[in-house]
DNA sequence: TCTTTATCTGAGCTTTTGCTCGACAATCGG
DNA sequence: CCGATTGTCGAGCAAAAGCTCAGATAAAGA
């Protein structure tokens, strides 16, 4: 007969913590992890590692998460809600029709905020670790919805939208990562980029050819 | 005594392939590793994988590669010489003076060439393969020169042509990237894209705010 | 207090995979 | 044509890392 009732019966079911000391305990894995894929990168993130790390056994570690990629997962997820949340902010932004200054602040200061959490982190998640299929189509709709929002602000401003906020939103994104995240080490200045960014995305929107 | 006299003692010189043959077993090992990579990512990637599907042994994979990581750095390596020789010749484009348009024009069509080879395989390259120090330097190295090229060519339509260059050269690579490469499969409408890109770039070089 | 449930432990099993080595085959030079 | 050199082969070794499990400890409940 079966000797324990909840934990599992053959590798699979992961525990959901209860009390508060496993939730202690979750957390100091997701950070330990978090900090060894920072300071090492993917290749040196091993579940043995991040126990020791975390101050936990190996076996508690197996107790909440059914595998290594699980862990690496949650953190992802994390991160991609945050952003979520910070579009769901800035939406209300640009309600009351803006004007392409505020628009462009809105969307540099967006993307500022969301990249300037953990630099170190995020560059190793972004350039090591592989997402799976339905993490990319969270990040592809993520990016689409920011898009349509941005292209709702521009009716008055564009005679095509949905390309300028494309545009606007691609640019505001790959900038802002590469000077915060992929040059993280680097504070060269940061407030002089992202300025300049600014210009550079409103002169596309104003000026006339 | 030992029975062969070049090959290696106690695992370290790899061969230099001299007859036709082996020169064909080299590309065909890394012919094969960059197919795997494109097709199913650096965690699909094995040594006796790659030796199978080159048609050879594994043994041969280590009389021409000291380790797994050579296999990619050399992967690499050609791409990363590919952006530099077309650096070379994109720079004899912005000799004679060049006007905005001529300078945004070669920037892009630059990015885009670059980023046109092998998108599967570059896209797996940027975002699941982690770079040497020495990769990385010469990374930067590139992007530095692609802008102190471009800092020149701007010095009569910019009060800052450093900065300025630093916008084009890092907005052009980033956006033909993301266009190109992580979008790779979904054709969209490069060519839309990329024409609205340089408008972008334009209109940030010559309206005046 | 005593039972039950929740949590933790870590030695070690198992699988994966990078890599070696001794033998064999092809090509070359003279 | 016949050594010498270059190139090929693949079973299997050894290390790394993911993961399990039986039992110990702590908290909750009665």
């Amino acid at each position: 007969m079966p000797k324990r009732s909840p934990p599992k019966q053959s590798g699979k079911p992961a525990r959901q913590a209860v009390q508060a000391r496993s939730l202690a305990t979750v957390e100091a894995i997701l950070e330990a992890a978090a900090r060894i894929l920072a300071e090492a990168g993917w290749a040196a993130l091993n579940t043995n590692i991040i126990a020791k790390r975390a101050g936990v056994s190996i076996g508690s570690v197996y107790e909440y998460f059914p595998d290594k990629r699980a862990i690496v997962d949650e953190i992802l997820n994390r991160h991609l809600a945050r952003g979520e949340a910070l579009f769901r902010e800035s939406a209300n932004d640009l309600n009351s029709g803006p004007q392409p200054v505020d628009i462009v602040r809105v969307l540099v200061s967006g993307f500022v905020t969301l990249h300037r959490d953990d630099p170190h982190l995020h560059q190793v998640l972004s350039s090591e670790v592989a997402l799976t299929l339905e993490q990319k189509m969270r990040v592809a709709a993520l990016r689409a919805n920011t898009i349509k929002r941005v292209a709702l602000a521009l009716a008055d401003h564009s005679d095509n939208p949905h390309i300028t906020a494309t545009l606007l939103v691609d640019t505001a994104d790959a900038l802002s990562h590469r000077w915060l995240v992929d040059a993280a080490g680097t504070p060269a200045s940061e407030k002089i980029m992202t300025n300049e960014l600014q210009k550079m995305l409103y002169a596309y929107l104003t000026c006339e050819p």
